[in-house]
DNA sequence: GGGGAAATAAAGCAATGGCTACGCCTAGCA
DNA sequence: TGCTAGGCGTAGCCATTGCTTTATTTCCCC
């Protein structure tokens, strides 16, 4: 099993070579906002559990199996931004409590906030609702 | 600030307060399956931060800025076992993810949690429309 | 006032993850 | 083709968080 610090380091490795093709060392570790030999040290560790291909100098490869799980961590945030988003919580808050559960949530729970954001797209009437409810409460202090 | 470690044992120690009147050494360390040893370690540091009162051998006493913590911990905590049953996960997973995530959110999402949970309790029938969303999906799958 | 259960102190360990220092590759320019 | 700068890799170290182990102390009750 990955921990959390080696979902971020897919999360981001996966994004970069979705937008830009590649990923070097030192745009992970730009992202991630630590030092390159950090970064080294745990591409090897993500080679060894056949998340990637490593060659160094050169550079790596998701496997089949990193290329899946780094889809799912990339969607997993974002799952997870628009969930807070559309539950009314502050900007400035959802990057950091994300970050915070994104890593602490079984597949079960994802899929049913997945069904729960899915439910208020379907009809934006209830996202009204809900501010109702938040009005009313408010209103009661 | 208080660690995650520091929201346990407060919220473990608000409950047996709350239900038995008092808190001991080691009700606390078997409630949360560690040694007496840590306890006592932790409850020094609780006292040192103000959120209890601490005499050795003799007991310990919640402070105000104690008590109230352990209240909004205790409640955060059942309010994310509300939520995630009302979603659908399954009972197997809800403890461990609650426990992985509750200190991680800032008050503000978990005040829009609640909000969440008391929308959907308003109006069970919502509930209802939530559990269609999902049989929906299932079926194109 | 003595025995045993409970509590405390001190030291240390383990997991995670990050950093520094230094040395090594390699692309790209001359 | 050879040099060099900047990127990369290795090794060793450090910090944090909590927990355990072991040894000692205190309390309570008979």
């Amino acid at each position: 099993m990955a921990t959390p610090s080696m979902e971020d380091y897919l999360e981001r490795i996966y994004k970069l070579i979705d937008e830009k093709g590649y990923a070097r060392v030192s745009d992970i570790a730009e992202g991630l906002e630590v030092h390159p030999s950090s970064v080294t040290k745990m591409i090897q560790k993500l080679d060894k559990d056949n998340y990637l291909i490593y060659e160094k100098y050169r550079g790596l490869m998701l496997t089949p199996k990193g290329k899946k799980m780094g889809k799912r961590l990339v969607e997993r945030h974002q799952l997870l931004e628009n969930f807070l988003t559309i539950i009314g919580v502050q900007e400035d808050n959802i990057y950091k409590d994300v970050e915070g559960i994104e890593h602490h949530l079984s597949w079960d729970s994802i899929t049913c906030i997945e069904t729960l954001v899915e439910y208020f797209r379907r009809d934006p009437g209830r996202t009204d609702e809900l501010l109702n409810v938040r009005k009313e409460i408010e209103a009661d202090n």
